[in-house]
DNA sequence: CGCCATATGTACGCTAGCGTACATACACCC
DNA sequence: GGGTGTATGTACGCTAGCGTACATATGGCG
């Protein structure tokens, strides 16, 4: 139960950062900067031309997309498990979706021009982003099942859970409103599931902020898509030795508790199956 | 007008090989396997291991998840513009979403050892394999938006353009319950949907085959997103000059016309906007 | 040619979530 | 410490799509 100090920044905070080899790390260490990034902030408009790439570690970015009626869901959320900017290694530079600050917080971010270099290099950043990326995929990929036959009540179970796996503690600061626009529904929706689930002695809350009280009830409400997506980012980019000769060891944690801090939910939620 | 012979077949009938550099493609083409994939096949098993990757040429593939209760829905399809198996060089062997054969016909398959050969020499082959992965990921996105806030009219409009725009005639030869599972809806929803349609004017039916009779009727009852994935592959896939040094010229097509068959309805809805 | 498995059509009640319109209550700032 | 903007609560009718249960038609095969 160590208490984390937000004022404590540390690269290493971000998972993807801490586990490159520490040749690696060393070499984009210099380069990294420590940005604050506010609630609500436009990261990268739809389309737009990203010039870094971020690695978040207190915050929490969102990438959703906005239609023409000006309705708008997220497709996945970016933590300090990932990074954003996949689309600068992918080759297309933009994406059609935005990239806002979904919870205030910090990160570093790279020239992409450096990132790119150190990519090109196809050593351990190359392979480890580009795991990275298909992890992101799948969580694009249960969005859009989980959008198509799941309830409210089990998305929002689902996001909260999500979005805790990021957070530090079990309090986030989130309007119902925000949140409905995330899982692109009405704020009506998320009043009522809300109510239910405090009512349930799932969750408490007071205007603005969210307390997750039994995180195990959560996750018995929420829909397999939770667990998927977990398992998967799990797999994906804690497994390191699972074929492809990716034998070499990971570079060891700075030490920052922090920077693991949110596995525990990873081990938790493993529990279940 | 050219009518196609599908007995033709032709490695550079897949839009991917196609655009590779002649000594990539000569590299791989002995190793590129012609098959046959007959309709309902599963390919792939979710979670399960591919040996190949594969490169459709006349055959339409689709990724779907399959949920715990049975429900399922399409995630993407891959067709001629495309390859299955992105999780083979995206580092993460499997993905937890099945695929299987939605439209019966041809493609090459090539061992995934091959391919990751070749993937690793850094070249042209994989940027144009990173940059589809990236397009996929949008086809991704917008059919988890479209989940979300469309109606099955809109749906399937935009589902019956994008399957369109992968074969060379405009009739499907295709069920309502498989439609109706792709879009993860009631079978009853499709029937009613593809009756209004019917009665409308832009197809016609009969007992498994549905004929696309005003493909531009379909276009205006469309949602937004057919547009924006056809528009992002075709930006990601065709625009080969557009920065990170992505100057070399691909290989002039190899005088077969059924190699771009597909794309004049690309042409066709880039007009919109 | 006729059979029959399978594809398609139709109908009916039900529910989740929408759109709209307000009422209330909290937290912050002056 | 009271006022105000914003967050949350509630209510009501509406609709799309679901689940279920059948009826009907078609095309391929013996």
């Amino acid at each position: 139960m160590a208490t984390i100090k937000p004022a404590q920044n540390s690269p290493a905070q971000n998972h993807l950062l801490a586990s490159l080899p520490a040749e690696v790390f060393d070499r984009l260490s210099s380069s990294l900067e420590l940005i604050s990034m506010k609630l609500g902030e436009v990261i990268c408009e739809s389309g737009g031309q990203l010039q870094y790439v971020y690695f978040p570690t207190s915050a929490i970015l969102s990438l959703h997309y906005v239609m023409e009626d000006g309705a708008s869901s997220e497709i996945a959320g970016v933590g300090n498990e990932g990074v954003l900017g996949v689309s600068l290694f992918m080759g297309g530079n933009t994406t059609p979706s935005r990239a806002t600050v979904q919870t205030a917080g910090f990160g570093y971010r790279l020239k992409g021009r450096m990132m790119l270099d150190e990519f090109k290099r196809s050593g351990m950043f190359h392979d480890l982003l580009l795991r990275y990326a298909q992890a992101l995929m799948t969580q694009i990929s249960q969005t859009a099942v989980c959008n198509r036959h799941h309830s409210v009540e089990q998305q929002l179970c689902r996001w909260l859970l999500l979005t805790l796996d990021r957070l530090p503690s079990s309090e986030l600061t989130m309007t119902q409103e925000l949140i409905a626009s995330m899982l692109g529904v009405r704020r009506e929706g998320i009043t009522e599931t809300a109510g239910n689930l405090q009512r349930a002695g799932l969750i408490s809350y007071r205007r603005g902020h969210i307390t997750v009280i039994d995180r195990v009830g959560l996750e018995l409400r929420a829909c397999e898509c939770y667990n998927i997506v977990k398992k998967e980012f799990h797999r994906l980019l804690h497994d390191t030795g699972t074929s492809k000769g990716m034998q070499a060891s990971p570079r060891p944690m700075t030490g920052n508790p922090a920077a693991t801090s949110s596995l525990r939910s990873t081990e938790l939620s493993r529990e279940r199956q």
